[in-house]
DNA sequence: CTGCATCCGCCTCGATACTG
DNA sequence: CAGTATCGAGGCGGATGCAG
């Protein structure tokens, strides 16, 4: 007997996103899934705490669903986001930077990830601070190697380092993602020997300030972009 | 004996948002204060299913995390978002305009509210396809009234009726989310009479480009703004 | 070893009854 | 109206088994 899955049965966009995406781990698979494609061991690995058989039925129904695919590539094998699930970027990287404010000093026992960091700089991006420059930024954080590259007015997130980088910084995930979170300023992080800074001083300015960690310091972080209003 | 909270014990922004607004039922009730204060018995209303003592913990922990407040007017009272849960509208709207591609045709037993279609719409508005007009359109959908305001390229959603709208659209709430999930093409519902059009020929035009029901017709709509894009 | 399926204790959820 | 208290059902978390 198939059981009937739980629905809010709302006649509502949302409502209806929330029976796809809105149950628990669900959306963390997303994440880990938006970083580039992922084995069945890896998202293990990445979500502890989570039920093997959970994974497997999240897989499967968010495949059902068209969220994700089982990657094609050759040696490559394992889970991707398909196209649908790849346009919950955009608002998941949102929530992840909303969410950043609500991360205190790490906490004994709370997991950390390098390539979260890579996420954390996604979301904390805003494209509208983007200069004329033309340089990257590159980030070593415990091992995992991303940059960003300012080209033309817009401001991207890469894996794998880059070619004369005009910055680059380098430390380990749980001081990357304390300096997200606002809880350490990113000048203290050199002080105290947490983090590396290299560079012309005004690059790491313009990288600092395109990250939004400086200029408005302790300010609440902020989108340009407002698309819509309601009054 | 303080029960304590449920939590993923991850260093991450989108773990740590999830631990506050990932259990069954929160963004629900985010998305019913997005759009506009509520007591308690509007959102039991607008939330069928949800426990009594549900929804007064959800509400409790809300506040506490600073995410909404108990409103402060007169006669007032009720439920409100705080700044920083306001800052969930731009993501949950852009989610929810992920889910409306999910919706079929209505269910029987499916709920429909009509604020929800001034959901839809804040959901569905694309600012960039604001062109040059100054005009204004209203919608009445089942006796909730709403409008969309473009003034100096900007597009807006305000609630209430406008003076002199350049389209007047009348409905019902199942037909109006039908639309906007793509699965009524909006002169379809006029010629089966469940939709109500006026306004010149044009204008109603730009309100459909605007919405995103015309142009592309049936291609899945796509926010215009990729503000980060990962390689 | 990967990718699941099964089983079980527990906690959250959903519904109802009850109180200020 | 605005919640609190209670309890059964079911989803979750963890361990284990098993096929390819």
């Amino acid at each position: 007997m198939a059981r009937t899955r739980r629905s809010y049965n709302q006649y509502c966009g949302l409502a209806s996103a929330l029976d796809i995406i809105g149950e628990r781990w669900t959306l963390l698979i997303v994440r880990e899934l938006l970083l580039g494609p992922a084995r069945y061991r890896d998202l293990l690995d990445s979500l502890p705490g989570i039920g093997t058989n959970l994974l497997a039925e999240r897989l499967k129904f968010l495949a059902e669903q068209g969220v994700i695919r089982r990657a094609a590539g050759e040696n490559e094998r394992g889970y991707e986001l398909t196209e649908h699930g790849e346009r919950l970027r955009e608002p998941v990287l949102q929530i992840a930077h909303w969410g950043l404010e609500h991360l205190g000093a790490p906490d004994e026992g709370q997991e950390v990830r390098p390539h979260w960091g890579f996420l954390a700089v996604q979301s904390m991006l805003d494209p509208s601070r983007a200069g004329d420059a033309d340089e990257c930024y590159e980030f070593r954080v415990d091992g995992t190697d991303f940059h960003i590259r300012v080209e033309g007015g817009r401001a991207t997130a890469h894996e794998g380092r880059c070619e004369a980088p005009a910055m680059l910084a380098v430390t380990d995930a749980r001081t990357f993602v304390e300096i997200g979170s606002g809880n350490l300023n990113p000048f203290m992080a050199v002080v105290s020997g947490r983090l590396s800074l290299d560079g012309d001083e005004e690059c790491v300015q313009r990288a600092m300030a395109l990250l939004g960690l400086i200029e408005g310091a302790e300010a609440p972080r902020k989108r340009s972009q407002e698309a819509v209003e309601a009054v």
